[in-house]
DNA sequence: CCTACCGATCGGTAGG
DNA sequence: CCTACCGATCGGTAGG
């Protein structure tokens, strides 16, 4: 039972879950190995350096976000373009939320590379919704004193971070059964985003992305 | 010139700076000891060891904001509270934001225990505050769709994110004048909160936090 | 994939 | 506040 089937996909696994909860300086080889169930030579045989290793699992995650988003921006009509790129955010880091952690360790520990990355991977397609937003913005279909590519931004840095953090805050809430204020602070954030883009009342169909776990 | 004057003090402030940087597990005790102009073991004859020293830290950021926030809360008017403490939390924290990355990164890295310390220091006022809003709903002077708790928390973490990453967001804008592309992000993030808030459109007084830098 | 081992650095102590 | 030193652990290598 349990066959290896591949080690280097274990490894990965456990150094994303490890780099996410204990930092990169908080993990070391010697955990991973550990986790994974072999010894730490082991670990360095698959991955040549700790700072190789590293940059494997920022890899991993930064390409699936690749093989999401371009789709949905190609797919999307302008119309409902922000709202599914928002989704599709929401979704990629709540089916995970060890991406958040990890890329928000990562802005916080190398400020100057994540720059760089967020260049790449990020700039583009704020770019497009910013630019969707402006237009609807001429057409009064969205609020006159909203800036796009600030709007975008933060929408982007409240989904990373909320899901990132969501755990630790929840205790606040005044509810119990555990699950639910996660949700419920969730929720608020999409509705927050979409509140604040829209010059009118919305009643959009808020908390999608709960379905998961209400069962 | 420069006499000593307090070195405890002096640790503390590059402790918090490197910790806020760095991480505690990226900071040695020696790369501390470096930043004041003292050897290692002088350090731990003010702090008897790492972990208290960064207990320190953390106690010192939040015994400033327990001087701020208490006042603002009697202070306010059931009105303008909820506004007069998200200007007071977003000034205290842009006021130095190694305050924001600290506490982000305490919750990254030790969530249980930041857990405990949300419930002492942040409950409180997150309840006087959504007790407002919940009067306010029922006045119909913000939007029937809000969730008290779930809003003010979603607000408190967008403002200590924001503010903690900014800085690595910032490459994202087509501006340039350097700091001109930080205050646009941070000017939108107080709109994002404001707008979502009440349910009509609403010209407050935007980016009064950002004065000291423009003039 | 392992055992055995390396120099460097870690947090912390002794003793002045 | 310092020099000198401690055992433990770090990332990484040799060699099989």
């Amino acid at each position: 039972m349990e066959r290896p089937i591949d080690i280097r996909a274990r490894i990965l696994e456990e150094a994303t879950r490890l780099f996410a909860s204990q930092g990169f300086d908080g993990t070391s080889i010697q955990a991973i190995a550990g986790a994974v169930g072999i010894r730490k030579p082991s670990v360095l045989y698959h991955f040549a350096s700790k700072e190789l290793l590293h940059q494997a699992v920022l890899d991993e995650v930064l390409s699936r976000w690749n093989e999401v988003l371009p789709d949905i921006l190609l797919v999307s009509s302008e119309e409902s373009r922000f709202e599914r790129v928002m989704d599709a955010v929401t979704s990629f880091f709540m089916e995970d939320p060890d991406r958040a952690r990890l890329l928000l360790r990562e802005i916080l520990d190398r400020p100057e590379e994540m720059s760089r990355r967020i260049s790449t991977f990020v700039r583009p397609w704020i770019d497009v919704v910013a630019e969707q937003l402006e237009r609807a913005k001429r057409r009064s279909r969205v609020r006159e004193s909203l800036d796009p590519e600030a709007y975008a931004m933060n929408v982007l840095s409240m989904i990373v971070s909320g899901i990132a953090i969501v755990e630790s805050l929840s205790v606040v809430f005044r509810d119990d059964p555990s699950r639910k204020s996660h949700d419920r602070f969730v929720a608020e954030m999409i509705r927050v985003a979409r509140a604040s883009l829209y010059p009118h009342e919305v009643s959009a169909d808020l908390g999608k992305h709960l379905e998961p776990h209400d069962g």
